[in-house]
RNA sequence: GGUGGGGUUGCGGAGCGGUCAAACGCACCAGACUGUAAAUCUGGCGACUUCGGUCUUCGAAGGUUCGAAUCCUUCCCCCACCA
């Protein structure tokens, strides 16, 4: 059981707190994703001073590698990592859906031949809930299938009526514990009707929290945002509601007004790592040749060492170097901008300004990059 | 001085009579990345184009051939070894 509480509301928007063994999180948050018991690039002590409190690992990546029964003889996943925050574990479900090539399903469960080595690998949803336990999760979720996109309706329903089974299970092996919590995943596509039926055979369940899975696969933000239009209300209103893998900063805006608490997206570190950069007036490609002369910081409102202390021109060298570094500070960089922009959020739904908060975001980001050096 | 090897589109480097504006890699110019098989992937990369093509390129100049980056001659460079 994990708790949650509500502190504030400015319309669908919600200002809450969580509370975890692993400390608390002020929401709405967004948290940096560590797949492979790392958010990459980044040291712990980094990843904590760009603002997160929560960090996300994986059941399938770490039952391959290192095995979570060595994860938890070494003490739990919090103190091989280093992170002695709070941590979500993903049940593998995204990877039923990212390693189609590579697995069988069936009613029982999935079955992957391993990306590593070929070895043939089982998760079913007890098995999903018994890792993420062997790791120590404060936040484990629920074994679904992430729904591809496109699906037709029949398909979608059977994926969804799948999930839904696997959620009754997932909660099933679940064992309760202080401070840590189950969440259950809404299905359905884009299709109201299954995304409503999703949402109340969870409620009818009882989770700790709810997410919304299967978005931002391809179907764009204007699906996206109708299918959080006739979710979200669908959702208990006094548990934390989570959209799972968003997304960019403009997704993850519309979202929180439509009611969302919790993110996480692997676009702010892998970005970091191909040399985009996200600023307050839009994403800048540090590669780009403007760069190259350029003294002036990435982002002059940010105070995060990238643009502390580096010119433009550096970053631009170390993406074409493909220099380690170059990867570190826009890592670093991309998360506090996250965590910045996810701060200034909670500061506007507290001051129930969140709408002029959007509008000026908007206005921003669609003025794009600081203009071009006089020559 | 002798012998052998070589000069190809920014660089490296294939090609060795037609299917060659010329493989591939790098560099370069852009784009994409949304519960991470990702420090990855995609496109472009001689000039012009009404996007059908047209034109100029493979050290230089001649030549053989219906046709030459590919064969021959001469010249100019480079490298290795021997003296």
């Amino acid at each position: 059981m994990i708790g949650f509480t509500l502190l504030g509301t400015d319309g669908a928007a919600r200002r809450g707190r969580l509370a975890t063994a692993h400390g608390t999180i002020e929401t709405p948050a967004f948290m940096p994703v560590g797949t492979a018991a790392t958010v990459k690039a980044m040291r712990p002590e980094e990843v904590a001073a760009t603002g997160a409190e929560i960090v996300l690992g994986n059941t399938y990546h770490l039952m391959l590698r290192p095995g979570a029964e060595r994860i938890a003889a070494l003490g739990g996943l919090h103190r091989f990592m280093n992170w002695p925050r709070a941590i979500l574990t993903d049940s593998g479900g995204y990877q039923v859906m990212s390693l189609s090539a590579l697995r069988q399903i069936d009613e029982s469960g999935v079955t992957f031949r391993s990306h590593l080595d070929g070895t043939r690998m089982a998760l079913s949803p007890e098995r999903s809930i018994e890792i993420q336990r062997l790791l120590g999760a404060d936040i484990a979720m629920a074994f679904d299938e992430c729904t591809p996109f496109p699906a037709t309706e029949d398909e979608a329903r059977r994926s969804m009526e799948l999930s839904m089974r696997w959620a009754a299970r997932s909660q099933a092996a679940f064992v309760d514990r202080a401070g840590a919590g189950l969440f259950g995943i809404v299905q359905g596509s884009v299709y109201p009707d299954l995304r409503r039926e999703s949402a109340a055979a969870l409620a009818a369940l009882g989770f700790d929290g709810y997410a919304v899975g299967g978005l931002a696969v391809g179907e764009g933000q204007a699906a996206m945002f109708a299918v959080l239009d006739k979710t979200v209300p669908a959702l208990p209103a006094d548990r934390p509601h989570y959209l799972m893998g968003v997304g960019k900063p403009a997704d993850i805006v519309g979202a929180v007004l439509r009611g969302i608490d919790m993110f996480d997206c692997v676009l702010p570190t892998r970005s970091g790592r191909t040399a985009q950069a996200f600023t307050r007036r839009g994403t800048v490609n540090l590669r780009n040749a403007r760069h190259g002369e350029d003294p002036r910081p990435l982002d002059e409102a940010c105070a995060c060492a990238a643009c502390a202390q580096y010119s433009r021109a550096y970053l631009h060298h170390l993406a074409r170097a493909s220099e380690i570094l170059g990867s570190m500070l826009l890592t670093e960089h991309n998360l506090r901008y996250y965590g910045d922009l996810m701060r200034d959020l909670r500061g506007a739904i507290e001051t129930r300004s969140l709408a002029d908060f959007a509008a000026g975001f908007a206005a921003l980001q669609a003025g794009g990059d600081v203009s071009p050096l006089e020559s």
